[in-house]
RNA sequence: GGUGAUGUAGCUCAGCUGGUUAGAGCACAGGAUUCAUAAUCCUGGGGUCGAGGGUUCAAGUCCCUCUUUCACCA
């Protein structure tokens, strides 16, 4: 029976670019709708971008843009990002849209009457020069544990301490460098604490049976803030704010993760505006449709509580499950700026190009579980040349070539009761439909891959070379062995359509056989195989090159100074870098000839009369008759940073640049930083656990 | 600190409700083959299944303690 299904994955934030940590979910939800697809059922698809909150509007700001053609930048990238990866989404909308203005509106209206809307007056942390309410991770100062300078007013990053924005000593903003001031403010609630019943009940539920809501990690999770009892949830935001106003509250906006997730009710709102599809079907609190979220494990808390708390009690439905994944890792490790593996999607599609290869290891790696997966670069390679292009594509191409030149392509007409090219695929069909309708995609590709052995094994024995060296004797033979090994080559495609999409396409090409669905699988006898003949073949994938690989992560490590910094304006292209003639290189000698130092910023103050300077004092570890000293040097500096900011802060600085005497004193050194039409200077930063004085090299 | 997860061959991972000498792919070694953009096939080496204790006729699989890595919470 057919399904009728709504699959949507989380919202990407417009304050940056995707990267492959962001692909996991869009690849893992874009094979299961594809599968779906294939099976017959109708599926859509949505997503849209979150566009709101202080972080969009003070980025825009710092841009001198509106929040409105920051997002609408960030929309068009991203859109193009996820179509070159072949994430397909039926709509692709935004948060900051009619729709979800009003949808918002709506269930805010019915959660009050409700009674599920409280307010309540809570002091917090004010920017007297900017006037605006800071959220913590705007306020920076000293730790109160380990003195740590420029730390977030949550947690300490160089100790790892957890307090309140109200213990760090010396705070200010980061957006003015202000001290912030404490303020009174009126908010206003969800009431979850009322909600616990509802859900704990609907954590452990099964919306259809055998289809848990939650997989069983997640409902362990749940049960841990359970314990804790559920706080109610600060849903109003002060303006200055980029977002909707909450009705009859003015100048309160919807904190950004309230409208958020009813985006994905306003990407489909719209989806049946332009292709007449019932809303209501898909939303009411009887609906009988399918609704499934695709989400990270970080952002679990928001989808499994406020999200059904939300739909329960403003008359809509449940969310079917939740489909939580982990997160990405690059050669074992957190993905890192420094080591050149924090990707993003258009530095991939830059040096890889083929977006399949990436969708196929993901693949193989992910399983239903909210596990992370580890992007091993050197397996990366190994896994996509001796599976897709060793194993499967292989197959075509060993016995393509044969049929094409003995028998004008025609595939030899088979008895079709036998179903003889399947071999053992008859016993896995199933295991495989199983393991994609359950997200085991690991699962789904070793059984695909264990069929495309099989047939290499049925080539290797039945080896038609040497028939075909006697020709007119071998000749049905031949062409029935050749014919066998295409079709079992034309069922792993089908099988192995929703993760390769493009690739299948060329392969749905060869056959004359457009749109290949699940049921072409000629598994069964008596299924009509759509197959007749092939075009000429032409080669379905090159193999990766491992120097793409590393000049990828090389290009992400040279990219370090410009996008480190928040601020830095979004790149257009993240081209590679101009590589320099040979005879411009330098020699290691001559690198090193440069003393390349970490600095702890002990001072920085304005210069008089300077339009540019900053006056910086730096620790570089040295000492002088067990005294320790300092370097003065001035930077040009002073459009990007407020001096009080810096103070504290780790840098890199030459140390044996020779002295020079400037207008203002004596500079004894000179700080680095990035720049160039789109913004700077940027300094640099070293990554945690630099200490200063250590060598740069 | 608390909680949840995790630790299986060099690498990436399978191992369902405990049951014969622990598996796959890649990598490595030897052989076969030459249709295929060196792909394919066969054979082989390699693991005290994180450590220690316990339950059991029997534990990678259950229980306890410790430990690794990751995340969340306070």
């Amino acid at each position: 029976m057919a399904r009728k299904i709504l699959v949507t994955s989380a919202l990407p934030y417009a304050n940056g670019s995707i990267h492959l940590g962001h692909l996991v979910e869009y690849i893992q939800t874009d094979i299961w709708v594809r599968f779906q697809k294939m099976q017959g059922h109708t599926v859509h698809y949505v997503c849209a971008d979150d566009t709101h909150g202080t972080p969009i509007m003070l980025r825009a700001e710092k841009e001198g843009i509106t929040p409105e053609a920051l997002i609408a930048n960030v929309h068009k990238e991203h859109s193009a990002d996820f179509k070159e990866f072949l994430v397909e989404f039926d709509n692709y909308y935004s948060t900051n849209a009619p729709e979800n203005k009003e949808l918002s509106q709506t269930i805010y209206r019915k959660l009050k009457a409700n009674g599920k809307i409280a307010t309540k007056t809570i002091e917090q942390f004010y920017d007297p020069v900017k006037n605006m309410f800071l959220p913590d991770r705007f306020i920076k100062g000293e730790c109160p544990k380990c003195h740590a300078k420029d730390q977030y007013g949550d947690n300490c990053e160089v100790c790892g301490a957890t307090y309140n924005p109200t213990e760090l000593i010396n705070a200010y903003s980061a957006v003015s460098g202000a001290a912030p001031v404490r303020k009174e403010t009126e908010h206003y609630f969800f009431k979850l604490s009322e909600c616990e019943a509802f859900l704990k009940d609907w954590t452990r539920s099964e919306a259809i049976k055998g289809k848990p809501t939650l997989q069983g990690e997640a409902a362990n999770k749940m049960g841990e803030w359970f314990e804790n009892g559920l706080n109610d949830w600060d849903i109003s935001r002060d303006a200055p704010y980029f977002g909707f106003e909450i009705p009859d509250a003015p100048g309160k906006y919807f904190y950004v993760w309230l409208d958020a997730p009813i985006g994905y009710m306003a990407s489909f709102k719209k989806l049946c505006e332009t292709q007449g599809l019932d809303f209501d079907e898909y939303w009411s609190k009887d609906s009988e449709t399918e609704l499934y979220h695709f989400i990270g494990k970080d952002i679990l808390y928001f989808h499994a509580l406020f999200w059904p708390a939300t739909l329960e009690f403003s008359g809509h439905r449940k969310p079917t499950q939740i489909f939580a994944h982990g997160f990405l890792t690059v050669n074992g490790e957190k993905m890192s700026k420094s080591r050149g593996t924090f990707i993003t999607a258009r530095s991939y599609l830059d040096y890889i190009k083929n977006p399949e290869y990436l969708r196929y290891y993901y693949a193989a790696k992910l399983n239903s579980t909210m596990e992370d997966i580890d992007l091993n670069l050197e397996d990366f390679v190994a896994r996509v040349n001796s599976d897709l292009v060793g194993k499967y594509v292989n197959i075509a191409s060993r016995t393509a070539n044969i049929l094409n030149k003995y028998f004008e392509g025609r595939l030899y007409e088979l008895d079709i009761n036998t179903g003889f090219y399947a071999l053992g695929l008859v016993n896995v069909e199933e295991d495989i439909k199983q393991a994609y309708e359950q997200r085991d995609y690991g699962k789904a590709v070793r059984l695909i891959m264990g069929y495309a052995d099989e047939i290499n094994q049925y080539v290797q024995t039945k080896q038609p070379w040497v028939l075909a060296k006697d020709f007119e004797s071998n000749k049905s033979e031949l062409h029935q062995i050749c014919t066998n090994a295409l079709l079992g080559f034309y069922n792993l495609s089908i099988l192995i359509k929703p993760i390769l999409p493009a690739l299948v396409e060329n392969v749905e090409h060869l056959f004359s056989t457009p749109d290949l669905q699940w049921c072409d699988l000629g598994t069964k006898p008596m299924t009509p195989v759509r197959a007749k003949s092939i075009k000429e073949f032409e080669h379905l994938m090159t193999r990766v090159d491992p120097k793409l690989i590393e000049a990828m992560t090389d290009a992400n490590k040279e990219n370090l100074a410009a996008t480190a910094q928040v601020s830095a304006p979004a790149k257009t292209k993240a081209g590679p870098a101009a590589i320099l003639p040979e005879a411009e290189y330098i020699s290691i000698d001559d690198f090193t000839k440069v003393d390349l130092r970490i600095a702890t910023i002990v001072n920085a103050e304005h210069v008089e009369g300077a339009e540019k300077l900053l006056k910086l004092t730096l620790d570089i570890g040295e000492e002088t008759d067990g005294q320790s000293t300092t370097r003065q040097v001035f930077a040009g500096i002073k459009s990007t940073y407020n001096p009080t900011t810096l103070i504290g802060r780790n840098t890199v600085m030459v140390a044996n640049l020779a002295p020079r005497k400037m207008k203002f004193g004596m500079s004894e050194g000179m700080v680095l930083a990035a720049s160039d039409e789109r913004g700077g200077p940027f300094i640099l930063t070293p990554d945690v656990g630099a200490q200063a004085g250590m060598r740069v090299k």
